[in-house]
DNA sequence: TAGATTGTTAATCGATTAACAATC
DNA sequence: TAGATTGTTAATCGATTAACAATC
């Protein structure tokens, strides 16, 4: 059974995920690259902008294909369009908010992840005073309404904003309803099966770990 | 003149960065336990907790002592409160969050640092309509005053929620000040000395790491 | 004491970096 | 063509896991 899955990727590479995970990284880069009028950037000049290592830069590149030419470098629109293609960023996703308190709204109100190609079109919460409310030009749903909102909307992608106790709940739901990307700001790691993917925003983890280096009067990296 | 440095941990073996990491979600873990009523724990059944296998759980602490019983595992209230210690987390720390826009304010709302040892101190702002409005119960100060109120409040950690083209001037102007641990919301990587920490809450990298999976129909891990 | 589980060493795995032939 | 930089292979580094003696 699980050996059908060695055959799935056709005998590509499997790309590792702090790869993918840095990806999104050289996109900004460049775009901003881009926006200062630079053409042509090579693996030197990029690895300085990242703080990555040159060597590192092509490698990763490599895994996905050849897009510099020797004795010059990367044109930088050609690779940052690449790049996009390659993350699924010239498609436009649909999201939705689950959970519409005050870190909800924060995220509904955000104007930043629309230019990247999420669109958040539906916000959903139990809570009846909420429910029917105009946020961020979206009309609170009940959570009950879950199935039928990302059926309609065509949503491949939930931001999880709900208390930690109900937080497993929502993502269990979620997966039922077919999503397999989930952002979850709860301080909690919800369970979910191996096709779904989570990312876990979890500030207090970042400040407890500082603490450390804080308390110890030492640094990282 | 570097060389110094290798004197400074007293010949303790270094503890890499990932372990530290780690070290917060298991006082996590160990803080439900506790509140679960179990006073017992072995590596096993903390490792089925956190996902991660026993023999890291071991190695982890093994960095920083022998906290465990063979043959019985470990006291988890014990084990809880050493690692409070080694992160930390026994003292208050002052926090400063500078920019009291939609996040800020989310983040001045959000009453879940302060049980873990966040003391919210003080708010800045630059716009002078939001200077001296009360939010969360502070007063909001001129970033002018930055310097000042850092030194008063004896603040040790920065939340920085400003807008993208001031953060790497905000994050300049706390590391004169001497802070040395920074908590970053702006999609941006501010560049700092060495001896300063750095985290980075960037929810749009995830969004744009998790495309990479749904548009290629694969799944991370 | 017998059984269980730690703490630690050694083996494995995977990611990063260095080096260089290919080639623009 | 000569010089520069990529793409890729091999070497290195570091983190994870397995294994087991120590010991509760």
């Amino acid at each position: 059974m699980a050996s059908n899955f060695d055959h799935e990727n056709h005998g590509r590479t499997e790309v590792p995920d702090v790869v993918v995970s840095r990806l999104p990284q050289y996109v900004r880069t460049l775009t901003q690259l881009l926006s200062e009028g630079v053409q042509i950037a090579n693996s030197q000049q990029l690895g300085e902008k990242l703080q990555i290592t040159p060597a590192q830069i092509r490698k990763d590149l490599s895994y996905f294909g050849r897009f510099g030419k020797q004795g010059r470098g990367y044109n930088v629109n050609h690779l940052l369009e690449e790049l996009r293609q390659i993350l699924g960023l010239t498609v436009t996703w649909n999201v939705a908010v689950v959970g519409v308190g005050r870190l909800g709204r924060a995220i509904l109100s955000y104007p930043g992840f629309t230019p990247d190609g999420f669109q958040l079109v539906a916000a959903l919460d139990d809570n009846p005073d909420v429910v029917g409310q105009d946020v961020g030009g979206l009309t609170v749903q009940p959570v009950a309404q879950l199935n039928d909102v990302i059926q309609r909307h065509e949503v491949s992608i939930a931001i999880v904003a709900v208390p930690i106790a109900y937080t497993q709940g929502v993502v269990d739901r979620l997966v039922e309803c077919g999503v397999k990307a989930i952002l979850n700001y709860a301080p909690i790691m919800p369970q979910v099966p191996e096709h779904v993917n989570v990312r876990n925003i979890d500030p207090l983890l970042s400040l407890q770990s500082m603490t450390y280096y804080l308390a110890n009067g030492t640094v990282s990296e």
